[in-house]
DNA sequence: GTCCGGATCTTT
DNA sequence: AAGATCCGGACA
């Protein structure tokens, strides 16, 4: 492939249909990862690439998810289309980035943990805060979809190998069985204590 | 290695 | 009052 800049002009045949997010939290949240992220702050800046190599995956009325207690002016978009960004603030400085899913009026977000920056990015990405500050991701790009003109979503068929599944720990009873999905032996997953957890765990799982 | 606190805002 | 975080410092 050339050397020049990522353009999504060049992609298109390989961005991810809009309804892929439409499907179960869980799934999108395994098949996500290998994926390719185009991402531009302004619509005068240029774009930065980066590969999905970790997310998180909340739905329904698990109370580890924000969508727990119903709609809320923050939930809203979690209940509302597939393929949108749900971008929210946290710990007074964080911004955290997240893929609605589930058909409308059904409530599922993907929350990316952590990328490999591929091309157009300076610092390392392991890590949800990590990845947002270093892109200039913030609310502002709240509901901003996932197809254009600020983030696009490709599949360039990168085999991602095995992927390791970990459940949360730490959040109430009723949670659904996993949780957290990373591409094992991967440099850029984070470093959360909980991931040591979860290589303990054995939860690894073929992906295609 | 593990544990702990501080940064400091949004939501309920 | 707690939180879908991160970093640096203390201690072992």
């Amino acid at each position: 492939m050339g050397s020049r800049a990522f353009k999504p002009e060049d992609w298109l045949d390989k961005q991810v249909a809009a309804n892929y997010f439409a499907k179960p939290t869980l799934e999108v949240a395994r098949t996500l990862l290998g994926k390719l992220i185009l991402f531009r702050p302004e619509l005068e800046k240029p774009f930065s690439a980066f590969r999905i190599v970790e997310t998180e995956a909340y739905f329904g009325e698990d109370p580890a998810s924000h969508s727990y207690r119903g709609i809320t002016p923050r939930t809203e978009v979690m209940f509302g289309e597939p393929g949108r960004a749900y971008v929210y603030f946290i710990y007074g400085m964080y911004e955290m980035l997240n893929f609605v899913t589930e058909p409308e009026g059904k409530a599922g977000a993907v929350l990316i943990r952590a990328c490999e920056p591929v091309f157009g990015v300076q610092s390392r990405l392991n890590g949800p805060g990590k990845l947002t500050r270093a892109l200039g991701i913030t609310r502002k790009h709240n509901r901003e979809r996932l197809t254009g003109p600020y983030f696009y979503v490709i599949d360039d068929g990168f085999r991602v190998g095995r992927v390791l599944e970990s459940p949360r720990v730490g959040i109430s009873k009723g949670q659904e069985s996993f949780w957290r999905f990373m591409i094992e032996g991967h440099p850029d997953v984070s470093p959360a204590k909980e991931n040591k957890l979860a290589r303990r765990m054995k939860n690894q799982v073929k992906i295609k």
